[in-house]
RNA sequence: GCCCCUGUAGCUCAGCGGAUAGAGCGUCGCCCUCCGGAGGCGAAAGCGCAGGUUCGAUUCCUGCCAGGGGCACCA
């Protein structure tokens, strides 16, 4: 314990960046020392020196392959400069650097004192769940996300659920990177679609059925009792279409997901805007008749061929639509990036989309279109059937009154965009045992059930500043504070990658790390030294803002009891 | 036929250029005088096949095989 007393002797650095950018200007600066002291060859810039932590512990801390990328360029071999580097570093240790060593095929290995993490902890305390992992790496980049934008004519889908987290997740992320965020729904709210709905409906307030085509589900039937409108299809459509996105917006509120703007299609299409975007595209030599038909030229543009914008019947296709959509986002509101998350069914469109935003001089690079897979049900052995021409299919608001809402989003954000997922719900429904999202939201209301205790007995945390956190030893702590050392990276990587998933991945670690930890290193127990108990008090603490961090990330409550 | 996505443990999924590939569930075996055992510890079990690039490939490229989704004057 005395003994432990005396690490508490505070490191303090001037330097207060990550970590990993300090070793990475040492090794940076050793890479220099050696090349000049053996007239070689070999510049490194720090930022571009890769610093990774081992995936064994007995590699070390952090390690790096400086010279396995950088020997043949210097005309050496990686073992003869890493060993060189590793006696350049070893003349001047950085801080927290306890030893450096040559390991394997010419990898660098760092070994650091705790006080690092230590050092990390205390970033995560002083910055709290506002303004700890907020990697500013979009720099104010005003990005759009798109997403879910289903059509109006029916309850959403699953797949719609899945995609939809996914779109919220990203937005979430990004918004902490540093970008300037908008999500968007686009409604398709006319069309051929709507009069099929409104033929669908004044089928149904007859008393028929509906005709072939048309929308069969009940939720028709239940519209058709209310409608007490004129017998026009279109009419009828419009009320049906604004009854079920009000029930959509429902739905998707109650899994957290809002949109800055619903945007209509209908008010393009009545705005002139497709008119004059076609009219663009004609300025351009881009466009030509046949068949009565108004064609874009998308083929020369990398479609895999031509599409038409206007049919013979006067109507504007949906592309010419989407083309004046995204004319708006880009050129009328000015966003610097658009992100469109569609479903992999709407692949079809994407060559000519690009194609159209291209020849409307709009950089390519700044759309993006994110394609999530389709998505399968499956409760325990059974098969859950969906789609919404059937009758009796699951949709969103059946699963989500299922499993509920936290469940429904961990569950969407556990596996990648690009994987066509099953999605279990008896491994995720309520009172289930197995059950990830209990998993992670346990490490909460334990969280949650230590601040409880601690105040039945009477024990308040000391302020920080009085707290040595250097008592923190035990593997068991250390592991908590590897994991939330992560966190900027993982916010930043995420949002690079387009992946909230990397988010939940680190949560349920954080979640097992704390859980390892609440097992094997009593807080409030009687033989447990104060001071000890102070720093591990802190320590739930700095995991509380770890977990309300990536948990708000994923749109999943941190509850904190159950 | 062409385009996109995917093939990792019995199942569902992570890992996306690094040194002995992870988790949950399932199977087998341990741990409750302890702040919530809805926990913790351990065991068995895996990168579709073949080439290539690389110091190094589950990860990148090509081909093949298998599965899913697209290729409308529908949205």
């Amino acid at each position: 314990m005395s003994a432990q007393r005396k690490h508490a002797a505070t490191v303090t650095t001037t330097d207060h960046r990550p970590i990993r950018d300090r070793l990475a200007d040492a090794v940076a600066g050793a890479v220099a020392r050696v090349a000049a002291e053996q007239g070689l060859e070999l510049v490194v810039d720090p930022s571009t020196v890769h610093l990774e932590r081992p995936a064994r512990r007995e590699h070390g801390d952090w390690s790096t392959n400086i010279a396995m990328v950088t020997a043949k360029r210097a005309g050496t071999n990686p073992r003869a400069l890493a060993t060189s580097v590793v006696e350049v570093l070893e003349r001047s240790l950085p801080a927290h650097v306890v030893s450096v060593e040559l390991a394997g095929p010419g990898f660098v290995n760092f070994r650091l004192d705790d006080g690092w993490l230590h050092e990390a902890m205390a970033a995560v305390l002083a910055e709290g769940e506002d303004g700890y992992a907020r990697p500013d790496i979009g720099h104010g980049e005003r990005v759009q996300v798109e997403f879910i934008s289903a059509n109006p004519t029916g309850p959403i889908h699953v797949g719609n659920g899945w995609w939809g987290s996914y779109g919220d997740a990203l937005a979430r992320v990004l918004a902490r990177s540093g970008h300037v965020v908008s999500r968007e729904y686009y409604v398709n709210d006319t069309g051929g679609q709507i009069r099929t709905l409104g033929m669908s409906l004044l089928a149904r307030a007859q008393g028929a059925d509906v005709p072939e085509g048309g929308y069969q589900g009940q939720y028709v039937t239940d519209l058709a009792a209310e409608y007490d409108g004129p017998d026009d299809v279109t009419a009828a459509g419009r009320w049906a279409a604004d009854r079920i996105l009000d029930k959509i917006k429902a739905t998707l509120a109650s899994v957290g997901i809002v949109f800055d703007e619903w945007y209509s299609q209908a008010s393009i299409e009545e705005s002139g805007a497709v008119d004059e975007t076609v009219a663009l595209l004609e300025a351009k030599g881009l466009v030509y008749e046949q068949d009565g038909a108004t064609w874009f030229r998308s083929e020369q543009l990398g479609d895999v061929r031509d599409r038409v914008l206007r049919k013979a019947n006067g109507d504007a296709t949906y592309l010419a639509g989407d083309l004046a959509y995204h004319r708006d986002k880009f050129l009328v509101r000015g966003f610097d990036r658009v992100i469109d998350v569609f479903g992999a069914d709407h692949h079809g469109q994407v060559a000519s989309l690009m194609a159209g935003v291209e020849a409307l001089g709009v950089d390519p690079g700044r759309l993006e279109v994110k394609l999530g897979q389709m998505v399968s049900l499956v409760d325990g052995d059974e098969t859950v059937k969906m789609g919404k021409r059937a009758g009796n299919a699951i949709d969103l608001d059946t699963v989500i009154s299922d499993i509920g809402p936290d469940a429904t989003r961990i569950l969407s954000l556990m596996s990648s965009l690009d994987q066509a997922a099953t999605f279990d719900l008896a491994s995720v429904r309520e009172q289930s045992a197995e059950n990830p999202v209990f998993y992670v939201q346990m490490a909460s209301a334990r969280i949650g059930g230590v601040g409880r205790k601690a105040a039945e007995r009477g024990v308040a945390r000391a302020p920080l500043a009085e707290v040595d956190l250097s008592l923190l030893t035990h593997p068991r702590e250390l592991e908590v504070l590897r994991c939330l050392e992560e966190l900027p990276e993982v916010v930043a990587d995420a949002a690079v990658d387009r992946a909230p998933t990397k988010v939940t991945t680190w949560v349920r670690k954080l979640a097992s790390n704390f859980h390892g930890f609440y097992h094997d290193c009593p807080i409030l127990a009687d033989d447990v030294d104060p001071a000890l108990a102070q720093a591990r008090l802190w320590l739930v603490e700095a995991s509380r803002i770890g977990l309300a961090i990536g948990l708000g990330l994923l749109g999943v409550s941190a509850p904190e009891a159950m």
